[in-house]
DNA sequence: ATCTGGCTTTACGGGTTCTTTATGCCGGAG
DNA sequence: CTCCGGCATAAAGAACCCGTAAAGCCAGAT
């Protein structure tokens, strides 16, 4: 299983998917390639990237609109578009974009700002997550309570997982359901009670004092860091 | 005092200090000039400036020089330079730069850049707020008092996050609503009346003496900083 | 075909939080 | 002095949210 960034790249011109793509494979990176907007998104989801290289000019959806979608989740975004207009930068910049490369562009200079946005995004937590006896291995998915290996479902897992990558913040109960369950299911509260029971019926010695996975009512759950 | 972000500006052009000075106070930060590199080093450190504008070309040092040593101070730093060559770029961003901009430059575009590099560096430390033996985390939503981690239900945190943001500042009635409420709800100020009781009872010592969060009557409230 | 584990969906009791309304205090205006 | 606006306080019912349980469903395994 290989650890280097994962970068997404979105764009209707193959010619620019080939071009990026090479490049950034030569440098050592992995790459997914994306030509729609709906595309982008469903590689966002499974593929979870570690970066996007996005451009605004997509067939099915502008794409200064993924731009939320994406940092939403935490990957860094670099615009590489056409589009020169002060206004366009400004606004995708503000959308929270971490840089903004017009074309014709330089493919070094490119390399360059995707190791700068990388560093800034850096999802370099350490890949094992300790809470109390349990840990979570993020990229052997696996999870261990007290030295012995534990099971999860696939919904449990997703859930603990994305607790855990970010210990001890509240995850917004549209967060986990968006990147546990899919976009369909954003307003399906209830999976997460379900989730929650069954991770903390595996997980918790005291089933009267919920010490790991913690409620934040109304908002989310997060993870007890120590 | 002023908690607005401070910049410094490192041009030997008069011309650009002033231009790019005056775009920035019109935004609302405040700025530092420097004309040299030596001038640079000394006001990084007295004045401890979040961001800085670095123009390459100065009369005794290579501006790259000093990137790396304002980087080590963890501040955001924005080259602005007429040298255009990849190459050059790329070493600046690999030497840490947080981004890199060619003269002539749009001024509007580089405010936007400026708020994407304070962004980024402000994303790498938690932010946390501190009012008299209070410390409210807007990251990972919790607040301690005297280091004791305190429950606050939705309501009461999206109140005092709200005046946490900009500390010292008056957030007026509606400020609070809309953004705590919603916009259909800005004219119920009872209901910040009621949220700030309960936070004054979770916060303050004194009960008597309301020292963290005061009122500004007929407009709004205000967290004191401290 | 049957079983089984996992996911979805619905329901309910108990606790917390929000909204709403009423009351008293204070200071400035009339 | 009295009135009034703006505020803090208080309390109570409504609304909401949570954990829990259980039943139905689906698909893959047996």
């Amino acid at each position: 299983m290989s650890n280097e960034p994962k970068i997404l790249i979105v764009d209707d011109e193959r010619a620019i998917l080939r071009l990026l793509g090479s490049a950034l494979e030569r440098a050592g990176y992995r790459t997914i390639a994306a030509e729609t907007a709906r595309e982008a998104l469903t590689a966002l989801q499974i593929d979870k990237p570690d970066a996007v290289l996005l451009d605004l000019g997509l067939p099915d959806r502008d794409g200064l609109e993924l731009v939320p979608l994406i940092k939403a989740e935490g990957v860094a975004v670099i615009i590489v578009s056409a589009r020169e207009a002060t206004e366009q930068k400004v606004t995708a910049l503000d959308l929270g974009a971490d840089d903004y490369v017009t074309k014709p562009f330089d493919t070094e200079e490119v390399l360059a700002r995707v190791r700068t946005a990388l560093r800034h995004c850096r999802a370099a937590e350490s890949e094992i997550v300790t809470a109390g006896d349990v840990e979570v291995d993020l990229t052997r998915r696996r999870v261990t309570r007290a030295g012995d290996e534990v099971h999860l479902a696939p919904k449990e897992y997703g859930f603990l997982a994305e607790l855990a990558r970010h210990p001890g913040r509240v995850i917004t109960h549209a967060q986990l359901l968006r990147a546990v369950w899919g976009e369909a299911h954003v307003a399906d509260v209830e999976y997460l009670r379900v989730a929650a029971r069954s991770l903390r019926k595996k997980l918790e010695a005291d089933a009267s004092a919920p010490s790991l996975i913690r409620n934040e009512p109304g908002v989310g759950y997060r993870l007890i860091a120590r």
